[in-house]
DNA sequence: CTGAAAGCGCTAACAA
DNA sequence: TTGTTAGCGCTTTCAG
């Protein structure tokens, strides 16, 4: 096969400096034999325009291959047409699905999507609120309520619409989330109908809303059947699969005896990182420990046992905000009790949450 | 514990149409005493004002929290320090790290990145098309080589520098790809070496770039060991985990003695897909049937038993991408053999795959 | 070293 | 209906 090799040179090196010349509005005037203004509005107001007129702006564009610059455009209109998506970390697969429901809200609006990873803190941060403050973007999604910090200021006083997903950002904002505390108890719930009784917690980081809001859930529930918060073991964690092997392998130094017959992970990853490390260690799941999830995200499909888990409705998270944004940004009002937007987790029973083992009762 | 409900009430409405007023540069120049045009200097050319001038134009700046406009600025600079990134799919997990490594790049150069993602093409890919030529980016990147089509002009027309990833557009373009065909030839020859001679092979789209570099390059290395292309059971597939399943289907259907003892997947997706549905009916993996799969998505660390990949470098090739991309931006000529540079996909060996059983040689 | 002034390309009054 | 004109906020000659 001939190298691909010879399909990457480009014609012709590009010059130093600025894009090639573009055609402007007033070429296209000038070949329609019109005013500039009159091209303007043939194109944004159709019908302020004679249909002669507007033939032949239409036919002159498209001649010229005319686009309007988008930079003009905004600085003209004080708008960019540009929303700024914040997420904590692009690689979490979480967010991808989010990130679709955004982008379809979006797209369908005209918007485009800007996207601001966080991976690195500090400058990067400062970066985007600056970004924000010069206007860069008519509107902020903050993905898990993730804002980015400058020393000085906060998004909040920039005057642009924010609106969180999943946990609420350090100031106020519409907010789309999922009923947490409901599907945590639904796992409490779960388990609690298998017969566990000694129960495991994989939790999140300190002081993280979700991890908070999973827990009070969770533990809730099980204190509704007389089981303490106390009684239940704690394995430290951040979300990441990493976080599950260690809690893992925590599991694992623990007496037979004094382990959890099943564990509640709050994310599919620590899960499935608890799974796959309790199992290489000869651990039957769910016989000798049931383990379940959280998120529903793509992995916990196929992992082994396919995973017990709380699906979050990741598309329509993303969608529902961006919508919410998109009205914010109209200037339309949103009424108090949209301002905050619940939508429910499910629970999607996989093969990895089976009956307490017999001697699992205390 | 208190509704977070609370937390969501703005304390102010919003007002119509565009953002509250902003800080501008006049008043800032006012504050400090001296022109705007100093005030831009003092800004951008440090150097160009006394020290004391600087001082106080700084010190204006942060009283007023003044950020300088960024559509004034593109308008006038006529660049807009936005980069385009095309994805063909935003939640196929592959793509996230290569969106990582784009961002990284990006970033430390002060630019940002659009995501344009094709999910449900027409309209969308013409939107993208025009952004480009409206100068809404000052670059692209191409991920998977999927080149968004407007019916009348092409992207490369638009003057804007392109680069790709993973396979060659429809147009010249430089390009960052991983070596398909050693990577796929090494697999060969791990099954080979393993000893197994009925192969099978989950392919990916048809007319696909990668799916025919990663075919020439597994059978060219069989042929090699004497086994023809045609002797390779051949599954069509899509590279998602839905196609892995369907062809772990028709695996099932096959006679016993007709079923390959290796089966290479192009994705590790759809290996996960496959061999869930395998394992499922019975089938053991590898003492049956050996997998290997292709990109090395967290996935394949996490599924049973550990998937047998190919790794591909996919931050390295994002970082690489954007790189490239911003040397061009920058009007730096980039000499003909850096047009195309080439990284390395390794093997990653996991439990998926071993010798092939007994009766495997025909 | 600093200021005045001319636009970048477009939209929106205001006139005609 | 269409044209003229004044900026949007900034950078950048060109003078001073």
């Amino acid at each position: 096969m001939a190298s691909s090799e010879s399909e990457a040179g480009q014609g012709v090196e590009r010059r130093n400096g600025p894009r090639a010349r573009a055609v402007g509005i007033a070429e296209v005037a000038a070949l329609a034999g019109v005013s500039i203004a009159t091209v303007s509005r043939a194109l944004a107001i159709p019908e302020r325009v004679t249909p002669a007129t507007r033939a032949r702006v239409l036919e002159a564009v498209r001649q010229t291959g005319y686009t309007p610059n988008v930079a003009a455009r905004s600085l003209r209109a004080r708008r960019s047409m540009l929303v700024l998506v914040v997420v904590p970390n692009i690689i979490t697969p979480f967010f991808a699905e989010l990130l679709l429901g955004v982008d379809q809200a979006l797209s369908a609006e005209g918007y485009g999507m800007l996207i601001g990873n966080l991976h690195d803190r500090a400058e990067k941060e400062q970066h985007l609120v600056d970004l924000v403050f010069a206007g860069g973007a008519d509107g902020v999604v903050l993905l898990n309520g993730e804002a980015p910090k400058a020393p000085t200021r906060s998004l909040a006083d920039s005057g642009v619409p924010i609106v969180a997903v999943s946990s609420p950002p350090p100031f106020a904002a519409p907010l789309v989330l999922v009923r947490q505390r409901e599907a945590a108890a639904a796992v409490a719930e779960h388990l609690l109908e298998l017969g566990h009784r000694r129960l495991g917690y994989v939790a999140g980081p300190a002081r993280n809303y979700i991890e908070h809001e999973r827990w009070v859930g969770f533990t809730a529930r099980l204190a509704a059947a007389g089981i303490a918060a106390t009684e239940v073991t704690r394995f430290s964690g951040n979300f990441r699969v990493e976080a599950g092997i260690a809690a893992g392998r925590r599991f694992l130094a623990l007496a037979a005896a004094d382990r959890p017959t099943a564990v509640f992970a709050i994310s599919d990853e620590m899960a499935v990182g608890f799974m796959t490390t309790v199992r290489a260690a000869g651990v039957r799941v769910p016989d000798d420990v049931s383990v379940v999830g959280f998120d529903g995200i793509l992995m916990a499909d196929y992992c082994q046992p396919r995973l017990t888990t709380i699906r979050q409705p990741r598309e329509e998270m993303g969608r529902a905000a961006a919508e919410l944004l998109l009205r914010l940004i109209a200037g339309e009002p949103i009424p108090p009790e949209e301002r905050v937007q619940r939508l429910d987790g499910v629970l999607r029973l996989g093969a990895s949450s089976g009956p307490a083992p017999a001697g699992g009762r205390r």
